[in-house]
DNA sequence: GTACTAACTGATCGATCAGTCAGTATTACG
DNA sequence: CGTAATACTGACTGATCGATCAGTTAGTAC
């Protein structure tokens, strides 16, 4: 196995416990002892808690991005819709595989700082930017190629994100057994955007 | 003004705090000046502070329900499915009125208590089992007045409240102006529900 | 080897905060 | 009025946690 920098194991760390139990209730020194490293050793390498907390949301944005972009140039699609779908499919495919990554994303904190911190910002942009332009591109080729109705493609895109991750926020919190809603979700977009015959 | 409790001001002022901060950014101390009260009067009222957040969770699922109870009870609609659309939108307008109300019930701490908190799970379930079940039953008579077509009422219901929810979410974290959203997502449901006539 | 730097650590500090307690004010009632 | 319960308060405590710092170890260059 490749030996990891401490720095790149404080990282995978922290990104679990601010994903898992919040910003303000992880401390610094439940990352440290977990890490395997001494309390003082984080403030080596990030000068603050918050600090830490970019770097982390800094590594699941381009985790995040890469994963989508190689999704993309393996599979090919005979339609928007069907590429929509793949879409939709694969993203809640990726929330089971990186839960940590989208319960990170979700966390009030993660909002919070980006309305303060500049670099915290453009990394939730960039995240979100990518989301809804998969889905957006999906719609405009649909609608080119007749599997999808007339409407608007950002809109939609914004709305088909706020579904996705309406239904994974369900799951997340235990209220309902969201998994089996996932075919029933792809059911419910196709039925939201295809062209009328 | 009818001169209210220093108990009910209490649960006022610590309802738009944790639904505004969260729980663990909010201090005792705080709420007790913003109640214009000593520090240890709250804990005369509540033994702990999570003692005083499920009294403002129960609040709010008692405004919530009755809230609900009460539109139905002054709207009526000649089709399910406009009953269904016009259950979504008095949802949306809700959340604008009593924000807080659907802050505190998206906060995570919300649901981690909830998870180990017999009453708090309680408070939570009615509250979304009577969301769930409003949309369920607007379907239902839907399906039987043949405004919309055949599909699983529970599931979709459950998709639909993640849709609304998930709307509200992207609004309320800045990321988009999701008021431009709101026309757009009634039509969307109504495509996605409406009978293929 | 020596010299220098980067990586790391243990001990500690100051601030914050939930919760306690002994006592004071306020109300209800005979 | 008196007295008893209820409502409220200021001062305090113990624990937690982010951050600092003086110092040690590991790595690299010569």
């Amino acid at each position: 196995m490749p030996k990891k920098s401490k720095k790149a194991d404080i990282i995978d760390t922290a990104t679990v416990l601010f994903a898992g139990k919040g910003f303000a209730n992880t401390s610094m020194a439940e990352v440290a002892s977990l890490t395997g490293i001494a309390g003082a050793t984080i403030f080596y390498h990030f000068k603050t808690k918050e600090e830490l907390f970019v770097s982390v949301l800094e590594n699941v944005k381009t985790g995040l991005v890469q994963a989508f972009s190689l999704y993309f140039q393996e599979e090919h699609f005979p339609t928007g819709l069907e590429r929509l779908l793949g879409a939709v499919a694969y993203h809640l495919h990726l929330s089971e595989t990186k839960k940590e990554w989208f319960l990170l994303l979700r966390r009030h904190y993660t909002h919070e700082l980006a309305a303060v911190h500049p670099a915290c910002r453009r990394h939730l942009e960039v995240v979100y930017t990518c989301l809804v332009e998969i889905f957006e591109k999906a719609l405009t080729i649909g609608q080119e190629d007749g599997s999808i109705g007339p409407l608007s493609a950002k809109k939609t895109a914004l709305i088909i994100l706020a579904m996705v991750d309406g239904i994974l926020q369900l799951e997340s919190n235990n209220l309902y057994n969201a998994g089996t809603l996932y075919s029933e979700l792809l059911a419910s977009c196709r039925r939201m955007v295809e062209n009328k015959q």
